[in-house]
DNA sequence: TCTGGGGTCCTAGGACCC
DNA sequence: TCTGGGGTCCTAGGACCC
């Protein structure tokens, strides 16, 4: 059996689990620049506020509900998520970390219910977060598991097995809630009568794979009980990395895009040595405001080639700039830009070049210590120049919480 | 005034190889 | 009358996930 472990409305709980005025409250989470509603308490989901709605549409809302709003402070959620984890892993040999608030549990050594209840009590003790857990034959019956756990089981557990519980469960369950149903293919569905996840069970196999690919009949199987997706256990080496943002204020001076963009191509850098892998191409793209009809628009990507395999941040960051002033037009209003790193390859399989003029060996231990010095001290203690000191281009973040676990300043007080 | 930021996989078609 | 059979690599577009 696997099991699918899922923290409730996770950044809402992560605020809520050190501010004990926040319980039985509307709380919501926004997105960067404040943008969109992307967390919410169970009480903001019943006044009404809607995932992924612009903030700004829902003020009147929040106001007459007194809901609780905070910018979205990433420290601290992903500190909390490793903790889950390592209680997790604590609890059970293989683990497969989904998402910053999801984890699949390899429960085949035991899936009574006595034991799974233990483990979702321990993860509430000890951090405070409360957390649903399906468990099911499957990855993909374990979602179903997971959502009917969350939306209607007592002690946020549900074990779904047996083919007539299953078969039930999956004729109340909505297709498009299934795990590889989006909008589109729950559109296309909907328009053939399909509604429910086991009518999407019960379709001709031949159908399936010709409109929805192989993916839609591995689906189709593991809702019968046939595993189809292994639990991943070691983390995966990413192929592309991005880093992007939107601006808190919209740019037009070549200067400050370049400070930006230098900042994007040095945290790609950082995020390919952290997983010790070298990219072989990079992408930089400026865009300006899609809402804005205004204005005329632009969309500038451009891919630029490495000789040789890197994630020296110098040279990343050069080759962003490089590409940057290929595109950059003058009097152009951007409001958003960001850059991407692709075609990864792992350090030790690097294909070097015979006309190579950098010593890789002497920057590597540069980039070593630059790697040390930051994790000691701090983000960007050692930068690039070109990054520049001013991030005018910095996010909106006008009511983001302490960082009560990973800054000493912010830590709680007993008063 | 205001609208997020990351990722993956699959398929078809084109270009090329022998 | 009749025009093979086996591959690879790359890219764009479309779908999905959190």
């Amino acid at each position: 059996m696997i099991g699918l472990l899922d923290c409730n409305n996770f950044y809402a709980s992560c605020e809520r689990a050190f501010n004990p005025l926040l319980k039985n409250v509307p709380v919501i989470v926004l997105s960067n620049n404040d943008g969109c509603v992307i967390a919410r308490s169970n009480e903001a989901k019943s006044v009404g506020i809607k995932m992924g709605i612009p903030a700004f549409k829902v003020k009147d809302l929040i106001e007459k509900n007194h809901v609780h709003v905070f910018s979205s402070n990433y420290a601290l959620y992903g500190d909390m998520s490793e903790r889950v984890m390592n209680i997790l892993r604590s609890e059970v040999e293989n683990v497969e970390v989904y998402s910053i608030d999801e984890a699949f549990l390899d429960l085949s050594e035991f899936a009574d219910r006595d034991r799974v209840k233990s483990i979702r009590e321990k993860v509430l003790k000890w951090t405070n977060l409360p957390v649903s857990i399906g468990v099911a034959a499957t990855k993909s019956l374990s979602k179903v598991a997971n959502q009917i756990a969350k939306k209607s089981s007592v002690d946020g557990i549900y074990i779904l097995e047996g083919d007539k519980d299953i078969t039930k469960a999956l004729k109340h369950f909505p297709v498009a809630d299934l795990w590889g149903i989006g909008r589109r293919y729950a559109r296309k569905l909907k328009g053939l009568k399909i509604n429910t996840a086991l009518e999407f069970r019960n379709l001709n196999e031949n159908w399936v794979r010709k409109n929805m690919s192989v993916n839609g009949v591995r689906l189709q199987k593991e809702l019968k009980g046939e595993k189809c997706f292994d639990l991943e256990i070691m983390s995966q080496r990413k192929k592309n990395i991005c880093t992007s943002r939107s601006f808190g204020k919209e740019i037009q001076s070549y200067t400050r895009l370049v400070e930006a963009l230098s900042s994007f191509a040095s945290s790609c850098a950082m995020k390919l040595r952290l997983q010790k892998s070298c990219c072989s191409n990079i992408s930089v793209f400026i865009l300006t405001n899609p809402h804005n009809s205004n204005i005329e628009q632009q969309h500038s990507y451009l891919t630029l080639q490495f000789d040789t395999p890197t994630s020296d941040s110098m040279e990343i960051v050069k080759m962003a700039v490089k590409g940057l002033k290929m595109i950059y037009k003058k009097g152009v209003t951007y409001k958003k830009a960001g850059v991407i790193v692709g075609n990864t390859t792992p350090n030790n399989q690097v294909q070097m070049s015979l006309f190579d003029k950098i010593k890789r060996n002497k920057r590597k231990r540069l980039m070593n210590s630059v790697d040390k010095i930051n994790t000691l001290m701090g983000r960007n203690t050692v930068r690039i120049a070109s990054q520049g000191y001013g991030r005018k281009w910095k996010l909106r973040q006008e009511r983001l919480s302490p960082c009560y676990t990973t800054c000493f300043s912010d830590i709680l007080k007993a008063v």
